[in-house]
DNA sequence: AGCACGATTAACT
DNA sequence: GTTAATCGTGCTC
C-alpha cells in the first residue's frame, strides 16, 4: 500500500510546528527511469518572515526569493558557497516568506543511486547535511520554485514515521555566523537524536 | 562595475 | 581545528 503525500495544508502552517513535524517525513525523488531514491527527514530548520535576520527574505522580495512569498508546499532551491544547492519547502499563507530548510535524510530507498551520487563516501555521510542530500536526490536549481504537492510531482513528501518527543531535540541554526541576536541563537533547529535515527535503519 | 560573503563540504594539519 | 574551493546575490560606489 502507498504512503500518503503530505498535501499542502500541511505546509500551510507556523513554520516552527511544519519543521518540527517533518521530522519522520520521507522525502521522495522519482528518478527518470520512474525508480524512487527518498530518504527519512532527521533534521530541519526553520526561517521565519522579514524580521528573522538569519532568513534571506530579511531583504525583502528578490529574484531570489520571490518563490518563499508564494504559496505554500514549493520548492526553494538556492546555490551558495559557490558549489553547492540547499533544499527548502515553502510554508505559511502565501505573501508571507518563510520556509523550512532540510538539514539531513537517513536514505531508504534507492541506495545503489545514492551511493553513485555520493561516490566514495561512507553510507553515514551521503545525506548527513544539506547539500550532500541535494546530491543524493539530484535536487539542483531545476526544482526551485517547483510544487511539492502536485499529484505528478517528481520530487514530494510522504507520511512515514512520527518521533516522540523524547526523542527529539533543539538548538540554534547553523551557519549564521554574522547574524545578529536573537536570530542567530534562537532555538529554531530541530533534530532527530542518533538513537531514534538509528532505530530507521532496520525498520 | 566592483566587492564581500554565504542556511557548506572535504581535505588538510 | 583550519582552510580552499567557487560563484550568485545584494549592497555600495
Amino acid at each position: 500500500m502507498a504512503a500518503r503525500r503530505i498535501p499542502r495544508a500541511f505546509f500551510a502552517r507556523p513554520t516552527l510546528e511544519v519543521a518540527r513535524d517533518l521530522l519522520g517525513a520521507r522525502l521522495v525523488r522519482v528518478e527518470a527511469d520512474g525508480s524512487r531514491t527518498a530518504g527519512i527527514v532527521v533534521e530541519t530548520e526553520a526561517y521565519i518572515g522579514e524580521r528573522d535576520q538569519g532568513c534571506h527574505a530579511r531583504a525583502g522580495r528578490t529574484p531570489r526569493t520571490a518563490v518563499m512569498y508564494g504559496p505554500p508546499g514549493h520548492a526553494y532551491v538556492y546555490f551558495t558557497y559557490g558549489m553547492h544547492w540547499l533544499f527548502n519547502v515553502v510554508t505559511e499563507e502565501e505573501g508571507f516568506p518563510a520556509a523550512v530548510l532540510v538539514r539531513a535524510l537517513v536514505p531508504t530507498e534507492g541506495l545503489p543511486r545514492i551511493a553513485q551520487r555520493r561516490r566514495g563516501r561512507p553510507p553515514r555521510e551521503w545525506a548527513n547535511g544539506p547539500a550532500k542530500l541535494c546530491q543524493a536526490l539530484d535536487i539542483t536549481g531545476l526544482d526551485h520554485g517547483r510544487d511539492l504537492c502536485s499529484a505528478d510531482a517528481p520530487l514530494f513528501f510522504e507520511f512515514a514515521r512520527s518521533f516522540p518527543p523524547e526523542s527529539v531535540t533543539t538548538g540554534a541554526r547553523v551557519g549564521l555566523n554574522t547574524v545578529p541576536e536573537p536570530w542567530k541563537s534562537i532555538p529554531w533547529r530541530f533534530i532527530v537524536r542518533p538513537e531514534a535515527q538509528a532505530a530507521l535503519a532496520s525498520g
